[in-house]
This record gives structure tokens, C-alpha cells and sequence, in this order.
DNA sequence: CCAACTGTATTATTGTACTGATACAGTAAT
DNA sequence: ATTACTGTATCAGTACAATAATACAGTTGG
């Protein structure tokens, strides 16, 4: 993981973003401690108050969950895995799509582009 | 056009973005006038201010250009809606893949969920 | 037990986007 | 010329995200 994140957007939904990349890649797995609020603050040059909000946004989605004084745990659910990354695919495709019909392309015309871009 | 915006993310950036649109499909012309700034704030819902900021921005990218009290036009340039148009489409497009790909999808399976989608 | 780690909370401050109000200046049509 | 539209500029106020600096409380392992 990289933690480099774009300073000129808000920050914490970045965070959620790749702690979710992470878990719907199974980098990390439910019941896996997670870096701690400190740890990320530090290798993404950001305050450890952002981190914790990050962290309480995803455990308001029964992402992650804490306990006090041992740290932060990817939700024991066993599905989370895979509702997280049909999540992160299906809206991620929509809006992609969307975007493209609003232009007028027709289905075809998106694969074309998709196939196009895929080979570089 | 809707001028729908979301109020929880910047505005400029996403009126520049609704402007871009237009003059990608062809609504807006090379040369052709484009909505006031008080027109658009009117229907955006949001300050004057703030689209005179947003035009002034694609100024720079020299997409549309100002005549102090004549108001606001396209650039002449034929090539612009093209430009605009390829930018948006590359520029789109490779983001949806390099999200896609990170997850490890292949390129198969990109194609696959685009497919699918399409049909909904 | 203790030291070193965790999460959590609080407060003050900064930076930025946007608002709202107002004013001035140039254009265009009647 | 007058009127009604344009762009342009400025300034104060608001809201929010993020910083910075602490402090407190719970957990864990030596």
C-alpha cells in the first residue's frame, strides 16, 4: 500500500478508499489488525485526528470495528470481503459508464475504449 | 443540461465539468455564447461568484474566452470540442481501468463487468 | 507491575471554498 | 443616450476539513 494521497482532496475519504482496496483485495482479511491511527498518520503525512474519523466512517459501515487500547480489526463478517469489492466494481463501472452515454457513446463505442486502453 | 449539482463536493470543478460536457457533445459551438454568469448561477443554485471563477478556470485551459459586458464564448478553435471531448473520454477511461486493475482484475474480466453493466 | 503501545477526546488554529452584498465598467439594443 | 444586460473586483462572513498539541483511558507483553 502506498499511502501517497492526493493533498489537494479531502483527505479521509482517500483513506476509507485504500483501506477498502486493501480489504476487497484480501490484503487483508476479517478479524487482521489494522495499522494503527498513529502508524497511517505517519506514512501518509497526515494527523492521526484524520485517520481516527477515516477509521469511524468505516466502522459506521460495519467495515472495521475498534477496541479500545488494542487497535482497529477488519469486521469478523465474512462477507465484508466480498460486498466491499462488488461495492468498489459496481460503482465504479456505473459511474464510468454513465459518464461515457452522457457523451452520446453508444455500448459499443465504450468497450472499444475500454479494449483500446486496456492495451497500454 | 441539468445543472444539478452536488453540494457536498467543490462546485467549480463540476460546473467546469458540466460546461466541458457541452462543448464535447456538440451543444456548445466554436464561437457560440455561452449561459451568463448570473444565468447560471440562478439555475446552479450557487453564487455568481463562484461560476465566474469556475469560466475563469477553463479560460486558462483556453477552452471559452470573455468580452468584458459581451459575455462569455467558446473558443474559436475548431480543434477544442475534439480535444475536450478525447481528454474526457482518455482521462475517464484510464482512471476506471487503473481502479479496475488494482483490485488485480484482468483485462478479460474488466471487459466482462463493463458488458454487463452496459445492459442495465 | 510497568512501559509502551493502543483508541479517544478536547481545544484552538489554519486554510479554503463558497456565500452575500455591493460596486464599477464595458456592451448592445431600443 | 438610456436601459438592461454583460464581466470584473472586493470584502466580510460562514462552514468545514485538517492541523497541532495535549491529555486521558484501556490493552498488551516483558
Amino acid at each position: 500500500m502506498d499511502w501517497e494521497l492526493d493533498k489537494k482532496r479531502p483527505l479521509c475519504p482517500q483513506i476509507c478508499e485504500q483501506l477498502c482496496i486493501m480489504i476487497a483485495r484480501d490484503d487483508l482479511k476479517p478479524g487482521d489488525k489494522i495499522m494503527s491511527v498513529r502508524e497511517v498518520a505517519l506514512m501518509a503525512q497526515v494527523t492521526p485526528n484524520t485517520v481516527q474519523k477515516s477509521y469511524e466512517q468505516l466502522e459506521q459501515q460495519g467495515v472495521i470495528y475498534s477496541r479500545r487500547g488494542a487497535g482497529w480489526f477488519v469486521s469478523e463478517n465474512q462477507e465484508i470481503a466480498q460486498d466491499v469489492r462488488e461495492q468498489y466494481i459496481r460503482s465504479k463501472t456505473e459511474d464510468y459508464i454513465k459518464n461515457m452515454q452522457i457523451l452520446g457513446l453508444s455500448g459499443d463505442e465504450i468497450e472499444k475504449y475500454v479494449k483500446e486502453f486496456i492495451n497500454e
